[in-house]
DNA sequence: CAGTTAATGGGTCTACAGTTCCGTTAAGTG
DNA sequence: CACTTAACGGAACTGTAGACCCATTAACTG
């Protein structure tokens, strides 16, 4: 079995396993940035941690857990929203933190190993759908906000406002591969805005 | 170096190399379906195209190299627009394409390994980029017309109205991992259509 | 503050992905 | 329809990722 990778429930928790777990997440990291998914060599991992390769291998024991228990730590890390008063704003500032963080040359790239290790792996892929659902759920409550104040439909879908949001975003990160300059996130946000405001994110067709 | 890929080029392209390159690719296809991009095996692949795996390691090398050329094969074979009249109709009918051919477990799985093998390789990155860029050029004609009977404002730019119907979709395929049923393929169409309306995919701002 | 044992780590072994060598096949040429 | 050589394929070789063994370390327990 994959380790379940947060300290609690495992039998013995405490410091050196912590210890161990947080320098090995770091290298995993580290090495995604500069090699790339498909180059991740767990013993290079525990040599970067400075920790011994039986350890990573019987722990983690594939690349693809490894990410895994990445997106679980990366998932704790949660953003804090906006909250302008104006959903076209919160949108602006939700667009423009995303494009940053995939703009960024680290960060980028690492989201890209992230999501190519998901698409290799079923848990992997698990994780991941729960790194992005705590991070729309922390950000739907702008939505919520907006319909409260009449600005969207009764029925609007926040959830699918805010996926609408960073979709185009990712889809130029992973798929079209177009540079990722603030216009493209200012677009994003407008347009999730235009939508939603037509209806089209209603629960209910 | 890699393989050019086309057969164009290469100083002797006949029967035997074309042969063998059809057979691969075709192995490579199946492979990535079934066993995702990081475990493909070139070896296996060989033995699959009933090919030997000296020419496979000579000829690409690599698996991105591989996934590279499968990419510059599946660019070849366009898949034909829809012409109906109406914007809503056309993107609509693009949205569902896209739906299906990514809701349909051979080719989802297919495309997700394609991109994680883009996010591990520049050269395989380049040619996903080309191969959205013959496809997203082949619907855009729709928008094109959409401006000229002016359904849309003029300056709105096409390549982004159709990349804007994808990316919901390929949002849900890679990163949220929602179902892709029709009405997430209607909703992405005529968000993007709304959103090209309010004038959103203006080229100048 | 011992005693217990989960967890780690160094060292060794092994299967196999990837390389090399060289003989064979067949595509292009005149 | 021979002749040249690009391209292929079988077999033997090798480096290394990952498995295994067992001694050591340091968390938890009473």
């Amino acid at each position: 079995m994959t380790s379940k990778g947060a300290e609690v429930g495992t039998v013995r928790p405490g410091g050196r396993t912590a210890r161990v777990r947080a320098a090995v997440l770091r290298a995993t990291e580290d090495a995604l940035v500069e090699q790339g998914f498909d180059g991740l060599d767990l013993g290079a991992v525990a040599q970067r941690a400075g920790v011994g390769k039986t350890t990573v291998y019987r722990r983690w024991g594939s690349a693809t857990a490894l990410v895994a228990d990445l997106l679980v730590d990366m998932a704790e890390q949660s953003l804090p929203r906006a909250d302008t008063g104006s959903l076209t704003e919160d949108l602006l500032a939700n667009a423009r933190l995303v494009r940053r963080t995939l703009a960024d040359p680290r960060q980028g790239t690492l989201f890209r190993a992230v999501i190519a290790a998901a698409s290799c792996d079923e848990r992997t892929a698990e994780a991941l759908r729960r790194f992005y659902q705590v991070r729309v759920r922390e950000w739907a409550v702008c939505v919520e906000q907006a319909i409260q104040r009449g600005e969207l439909p009764e029925d609007t879908d926040p959830d699918e406002v805010v996926r609408a949001v960073s979709a185009p975003l990712y889809y130029r990160l992973l798929a079209s591969q177009q540079p990722l300059d603030e216009a493209s996130a200012d677009r994003a946000a407008h347009a999730a805005v235009a939508a939603a405001k037509a209806g089209v994110y209603a629960r209910t067709r």
